[in-house]
DNA sequence: AACATGATCAACCGCGATTTC
DNA sequence: TGAAATCGCGGTTGATCATGT
């Protein structure tokens, strides 16, 4: 069948970019804001194509992007999110405030996934070696190694995520969440991961967690966990201890799984022994 | 100084997923 | 409901810079 490519490439610039083309982009989304990226060029007056557009918004202009080297704690931080979610850059980059999927994809291939091929302890990747064009379409897909727990995403959707808990898992639950971000019981701030990995030295706890998740459902639960915002969970805490039982935390998930009930129940210490992640279906978010 | 080689990273490409009509 | 349009992702390429000989 085949598909038309994203636009005319006639006459198109290509290569790149030029201060006055930054600039133009730049002041055309701040007025506009992002997407509709097909008719960005057009409308801005640029001879780009909107996929260029784009791709150089994220990884460029964007004015949260964060400039200068990858942090030692950074970089901890991107092999074992990667070690957990496998070649899916931009779940990484989304766990690591101010930096490009791009970005991250070019460090693994340039530093950290040649370190590991140097230690020989990964043998899934190989940056400089056999082209993953060659390889089978099977492990094109499910880049999984032995050893590393890699959660399969679906940018699926549901529309609210209910934690209930009795004050005993939920004590636990922030004894876990303090490991995450220590401020997280007082703060609404949304969690800033790189930081607070950068201050906490100990958070094999968190990645275990992390792999509870995955040991418990399946493809999804995972990177739907990271994209929760925890600080409605401290928000509904501090409203009363009453109030907790039941709680909301804002996310995605699947919505296959709407009448899943887990029961986390693990040989770690710390995860939520006894409480119910049950996702609502059809209902408005809580604390939106 | 000149050339070769390696490293880095911005940009491109193709494809699958999602949305729109 | 299916096709087309659009978006977003991951893999790859190539220009440029750095370093070595």
């Amino acid at each position: 069948m085949g598909r038309s490519p994203c636009c005319s490439k006639e006459g198109l610039n290509r290569g790149a970019w030029t201060a006055m083309e930054d600039k133009i982009l730049a002041e055309y989304i701040k007025i506009h804001g992002e997407g509709k990226w097909r008719n960005l060029p057009k409308r801005a007056g640029l001879m780009r194509c909107g996929k260029s557009c784009r791709l150089r918004w994220l990884n460029y202009l964007r004015p949260d992007i964060k400039r200068g080297n990858i942090t030692h704690d950074e970089e901890e931080l991107i092999i074992r999110l990667h070690k957990l979610l496998g070649n899916r850059w931009s779940l990484i980059a989304g766990r690591l405030p101010g930096r490009t999927d791009n970005e991250i994809k070019n460090y693994w291939n340039t530093n950290i996934g040649k370190k590991i091929q140097i230690q020989g302890d990964h043998p899934n990747h190989s940056p400089k070696g056999r082209p993953s064009s060659q390889l089978p379409q099977e492990q094109k897909q499910h880049p999984t190694i032995e050893g590393s727990r890699v959660v399969h995403t679906k940018a699926t959707r549901c529309t609210k995520v209910v934690v209930t808990c009795g004050p005993q898992a939920l004590d636990q639950f922030h004894a876990q969440a303090k490991v995450v971000e220590p401020s997280l019981a007082t703060t609404h701030d949304p969690v800033d991961f790189s930081k607070s990995i950068s201050e906490e030295t100990n958070y094999d706890h968190l990645l275990n967690f992390m792999m509870d998740f995955d040991q418990m459902d399946g493809n999804n639960f995972l990177s739907d966990f990271l994209n929760m915002d925890f600080s409605q969970l401290s928000r509904l805490e501090n409203e009363g201890e009453n109030s907790i039982n039941t709680c909301a935390v804002k996310g995605h998930s699947s919505p296959t799984s709407n009448d899943q009930k887990a029961l986390f129940v693990s040989d770690h210490d710390h995860t939520l022994h006894g409480s119910d992640f049950h996702i609502e279906p059809g209902l408005e978010w809580l604390c939106d």
